[in-house]
DNA sequence: ATTTTTCTGTTGCATATGCAACAAGTTTGC
DNA sequence: GCAAACTTGTTGCATATGCAACAGAAAAAT
């Protein structure tokens, strides 16, 4: 069920149960994984920090995806015919377990005795990624950097019950999450706060409306 | 397995062997369900089209998602807490099978002899999604429309193998799907004409490059 | 066939935003 | 403890984009 699936749970059980899993430790700046031809792979950030970033044909940089302890990431989730370089860097020294998704669904059976938990964890965790991605949708379409800030701060506001947020990454990061530029961000901050809509200490930011 | 997965004769065995499912038929224009506690509810598009909309508080109306036959929407692909008013509408006469999740993971094991293979299919159902939702993302986090348009005509024309591609919905709604003001995209659209990357005969597309 | 509604292309205008550059503050690594 | 790397805040400038308005084309409704 859903409603009172714990991903940190699972994704533990995983560990210590599936003997088709592996684990890997990446330094600061390594690739973790590239999104070419691995269409099976299921990724699980153990500890640290890891960013997908996409290269354009111009040469800039976006992320598209930041993640962190027990969040999943991988080629799996992505269409196949995208036509820029992605691949997925650690932001800090990270761990990682991988998984192929074929293993869960089929061979393993013959090894783990909790396959039929790990099937329905797994389909919880990929509706998890539903729900984190239409949040992020939700926000892309706001038409303008004021907006979309603001939905941000609505969405932790109401997630943490409480007026006063703390910006779980950096305003650099921030920045590429929301896909606006980031001094231009900055600029609407301040716009902001002077319009008395938020104050704003370091990365904490209090909603006053 | 996922490569070989067939939604539509998925859905065609849901809507024949599960007796969980309801189906309804609405009018252009009517709301087919709102996005409030219904937490539980995935709904599939049999026929016609349907419109995901948001209002928000200063009434400006955005289409989050566009569903045609056999695309999956709901609640349940989406996050509890948004702030906005959300629902679906239908956009021509339309035909949509209403299931509850918990229907298919759990009760439904007594009544419906291809259980498993449901379960299963539902997996698959939400992957796709997930996989669709990433598309969109993608497109969303390009930095001005030129590139949304670009990377948009880039992911239809390799998916049809054909430099010349039929845009799939109206310009209206394509500027919608993009984020982007229509008139802007419109113009925009005349620049990439101009500067010769592209042709155009009503909502046909020629690449150029 | 006629009316009504929706879609499309265009343009003028104001401004929000991207971009580049810089300085100060902070963090990280050695 | 120092240097290097990264983050943050700010500003000037050019322009891309949102917004509003309008007219003709196309589609839908009568």
């Amino acid at each position: 069920m859903l409603y009172n699936f714990d991903k940190n749970i699972f994704i533990e059980k995983l560990k210590n149960t599936c003997s088709k899993i592996h684990i890997k430790k990446f330094e600061k700046g390594e690739t973790i994984t590239t999104y070419i031809e691995k269409r099976n792979q299921i990724c699980f950030v153990l500890n640290g920090e890891a960013d997908l970033i996409r290269y354009d044909l111009n040469g800039n940089k976006t992320i598209i995806g930041h993640f962190t302890k027990s969040d999943v990431f991988g080629e799996f989730f992505y269409p196949a015919n995208t036509n820029n370089e992605l691949f997925v860097e650690a932001k800090k020294n990270a761990e990682v377990m991988f998984l192929l998704y074929d293993d869960i669904q089929e061979k393993c059976k013959k090894t783990c005795s909790f396959h039929e938990e790990l099937k329905e964890g797994l389909s919880n965790i990929i509706l998890g990624k539903v729900v984190e991605l239409n949040t992020r949708i939700e926000l892309l379409t706001k038409r303008n950097t004021r907006d979309k800030l603001l939905s941000y701060f609505d969405i932790l506001s109401s997630n943490r019950m409480n007026k006063t947020i703390k910006i779980p990454f950096s305003y650099t990061d921030l920045a590429d999450y929301l896909s606006v530029d980031r001094s231009a961000m900055t600029r609407e901050l301040s716009h902001l706060i002077e319009d008395g809509f938020i104050k704003k200490y370091g990365n904490q930011i209090t909603l006053l409306y």
